[in-house]
DNA sequence: CTGAAAGCGCTTACAG
DNA sequence: CTGAAAGCGCTTACAG
């Protein structure tokens, strides 16, 4: 503070008028300090000295679906049994996350948001999801998104399919690729040639983008008999363009999600998908966060929770 | 803090140590210095002293569906715009919460939560579809409940239905209660007379509750040929057991649905349901309370925005 | 509208 | 393990 009286030419308590925006202080002097209060991204001390906020924070790039939801519940959880409060933010990608929002709180968790935005600020952080090659350092948890990639894909196998399309989740996130590798592991593994006329990029984990994807696979001259999406809610958007195309499932096609969302069991038919502990994640990476807002040491840097096959209705042999 | 030192029969200094944490203070010490600032709920200075924690709350009975996820969006955008964080709470019904949670922000939005546990704590408050006869006093902010219920009874009146069943909500909530009038009201205007048979408690909004309410409906000896459902994941329910029953929606039962969560559009079949503007309301919710916080007045005391029926697939004509 | 001075709540070496 | 004293960051009358 003493800086920023010095910088801007005037006395300490003016400066102190200005943060608290009591009592009177000519416009252009409040303006001249705003500036340098911005560039220096004054905190005041009482909130960043090392004491405990009582608070986390979990960071989402949105909150379209109950995805975010099963993380909040989960963190929610651990966060009350502590004792703190729970901040939840939206960061849209590209968006950086304000310094002092981070600042306020003990820990945050970066739920599938880059962390490169949160670097200057020194708070303790953890990768729930994490994007690739992002947030360096910090220990992250994610699913067994490989193995569970490659679940569901045998098991289409399995049920006799041979043209399997694939709809790939939001590019930027490590849970993405690794599904995506799965799959192909499972195709390589049955010896079934990898057609990339079967692999539509979804770019986001929404309904839209499963509705899009799934219309232009159905459109595909020689159309998969079996569609593997990378959520639920993707999966949801491949059934409403089969139903839009007359398409029936899983007579015609069989479609698989990933997440277990409560919506999958309630979709008809309820999906075949594979399960995440989604809650189980938001509870880990909750504890993991206060562990190092304690600065106590994290048991391991990078963990990946077990996924789980559900098999539902909407698998079926092809043509069946 | 010098009360406490004094109460404790111990210097200033102490108590500090005790409230950072740092430095040796002897356990029996500690113990009595902590019970005192409990019991005299001890708050610093730093974040009760009317300043400004740039967080607003807010509390909901739990976290279990749509529901609460578009609140949350509509409220967090507003938060933002407003630079300030959001904490998101869970307090069970019955729990009371600490005095300590809520003020430490500059105010509350009660969601479907009773405002009792929060009345000693004077932070300004707003009520999100209020509990009846709660939080005295805070604006609220709800939807025209009754006009919906009686807009979906119409709607099945008008397609011939004369057995119309109904699932009520959770009966501490004023929405619950609204919908049911209007249920009647639409009965009552189409000289139908009531059957209390017909009329089922769900209890709580959830799948679980429809699908027991569903199932008890459908087990009657003169079924209902339509179910009005008092929310959408009670709908869902609803369709399950129709399912489960093997009876077909809509063809020998309509089902209507209240919210219009995303979900109820990804059901199969559709849900025709009643639009309420939940992101709307989370906005309001959220400037509301942060006009109170500014000590600013409140437009309105209580707010009802306006619903809107939806009618999609999953009603028709009786036996059709 | 602003600053010098006093003050407030809390913390931090230091001494015992 | 604790307190007296100094100190820190900030705020608040008061004077001009």
């Amino acid at each position: 503070m003493e800086a920023i009286a010095h910088a801007a030419g005037v006395s300490v308590p003016t400066v102190s008028r200005v943060l608290s925006g009591r009592g009177q202080v000519a416009p252009d002097t409040r303006e001249r300090i705003r500036r340098l209060l911005d560039e220096q991204e004054y905190e005041a001390r009482r909130s960043s000295a090392g004491r405990s906020t009582g608070l986390i924070q979990v960071v989402f790039p949105g909150i379209c679906s109950g995805w975010e939801t099963e993380h909040v519940r989960g963190i929610e959880q651990v966060a009350q049994e502590a004792g703190v409060g729970l901040v939840v933010s939206v960061l849209r990608r590209g968006e950086a996350l304000r310094r002092g929002e981070l600042m306020r709180t003990d820990g945050v968790i970066l739920a599938a948001t880059s962390g490169v935005y949160a670097a200057g600020a020194r708070v303790p952080t953890v990768a729930l999801d994490p994007v690739t090659g992002a947030a360096a350092g910090a220990p992250s948890i994610g699913a067994t998104n490989f193995h569970g990639g490659r679940a569901v894909t045998r098991h289409l196998i399995g049920l006799g399919h041979r043209r399997i399309g694939l709809v790939t989740g939001a590019g930027a996130l490590r849970c993405s690729r690794d599904r995506a590798d799965g799959y192909r592991a499972a195709l390589e593994e049955a010896e079934l040639e990898e057609d990339p006329t079967l692999i539509v990029e979804g770019g986001e984990f929404t309904h839209r983008a499963g509705l899009v994807a799934g219309r232009r696979l159905l459109a595909h001259g020689h159309p998969p008999t079996a569609i593997v999406a990378s959520s639920d809610t993707m999966a949801l958007g491949v059934l409403e363009a089969a139903r839009q195309r007359g398409v029936s499932v899983p007579g015609e096609l069989s479609v698989t999600g990933f997440d277990d969302l409560p919506a999958s069991r309630w979709s008809s038919p309820p999906l075949t998908t594979v399960r995440q502990p989604l809650q189980e994640m938001g509870r880990l990476a909750a504890r993991t966060v206060l562990r190092l807002a304690q600065g106590r040491a994290v048991d391991h840097q990078d963990v990946e929770l077990s996924t789980r096959l559900i098999v539902r209705e909407s698998t079926a042999p092809p043509g069946s």
